[in-house]
DNA sequence: TCGGCGTGCAAGTGGGTACTTGCTACATTA
DNA sequence: TAATGTAGCAAGTACCCACTTGCACGCCGA
């Protein structure tokens, strides 16, 4: 593979493990199979590195679709659910990191998020054509609405191996349980 | 104000500042206005002193209760909800450290969440207690309901200075819909 | 055959890291 | 007054950090 490329690689790995600081040039170089100095050769500097390499991880995606046109919307909203967080837990590592890091170096946080932000955009839309097809009840926030349930799954998506997660329920009974409550308090007709 | 409570002060809020590398005995000592020696003097070590200071930062609180009785579920649940955010605002840049920090400190990362555990536990309560009174439905999962809400409400409360939060909603605004969905979703009863 | 080009290697620079040692100054207490 | 404990200060140890320099080696196109 290009040096390049692994380096890309395996720097993002280490700072999602090892957060910017723990991540040394030493140990992307011994990481990735080559000397320190290519590291510099290639890119400069760590922090130009580092920034490449969470760019480009934070890129990793799509996690899935919702139909255009809603049909049965409880069963696509849970395994569209179930792809999302699926997703999160893939990346929950550099998730952390990057929050965390955010006191440090505001600018790589919020990539880490940016699949988050999109997803919830487009279950709004989906949940917006739902309603006007008059399949769910016309109280409730769709915003809200989404915005709930994709904060509950994210969060139990990148807390889940370090919290002993209350009551151990497993990730689909998880997300079946959110769901359920969601399509219950937006009166999805059965 | 003594010597070592002011150091455990300092390294917590470094701590979740700069994480554990970043929290270096000479910024502690300074930050503490002492002489660095001294910080190996009542500690030890740095490692000694820092998993002392998380400890006792992450013991913070409480930060409300919800009521012996159930009465005005909606009303009751809102308030809690309020505070439970507040609290994990106040705690945020600790709980984001603590998350991230996982990785390489198992130990630290769960104590900075304990709150919310406790807090789940409470609700979950609450709630069975209403259910037996007859003030919300019989359907639905309670403890789902409580992990859901914690779980958007923890999340917003530490990702709400990060990022962009989708919609701009305030917080009074976001946790008000929160609380409406669950008690929607829960059938309480007006 | 030759001239780049990319790479490895050894060494070094200036600074930061946790942590130690030896000494001095002061305040409390016996 | 004398002993003790707590603090500051200066210096040093051994290591890690990002980053640089100079040189040698091999590969590939002209």
């Amino acid at each position: 593979m290009d040096i390049r490329t692994s380096l890309l690689e395996v720097t993002a790995q280490l700072f999602a493990e090892h957060g910017w600081r723990g991540t040394t040039t030493r140990r992307i170089a011994e990481a990735a199979g080559v000397n320190e100095v290519t590291v510099f050769r290639h890119f400069g500097s760590k922090e130009v590195l580092l920034r490449e390499a969470i760019e480009s991880a934070a890129l990793v995606g799509p996690f899935g679709v919702l139909p255009e046109e809603p049909g049965d919307v409880r069963r696509e909203l849970l395994s569209w659910a179930l792809a999302v967080h699926a997703h999160t837990v893939g990346q929950r590592k550099l998730i952390r990191t990057g929050l965390a890091e955010f006191e440090e170096h505001p600018e790589v946080a919020p990539v880490s998020c940016e699949g988050a932000m999109r997803a919830m955009e487009q279950m709004v839309g989906y949940l917006k054509k739902a309603r006007a097809r008059g399949l769910i009840a016309d109280e409730g926030s769709l915003e809200g609405a989404t915005m709930m349930l994709m904060n509950a799954i994210f969060l139990d998506g990148i807390t889940r191996d370090v919290v002993p997660s209350c009551g151990g329920m497993t990730v689909p009974v998880t997300i079946e349980t959110f769901v359920d409550l969601t399509t219950r308090a937006l009166g999805v007709s059965a």
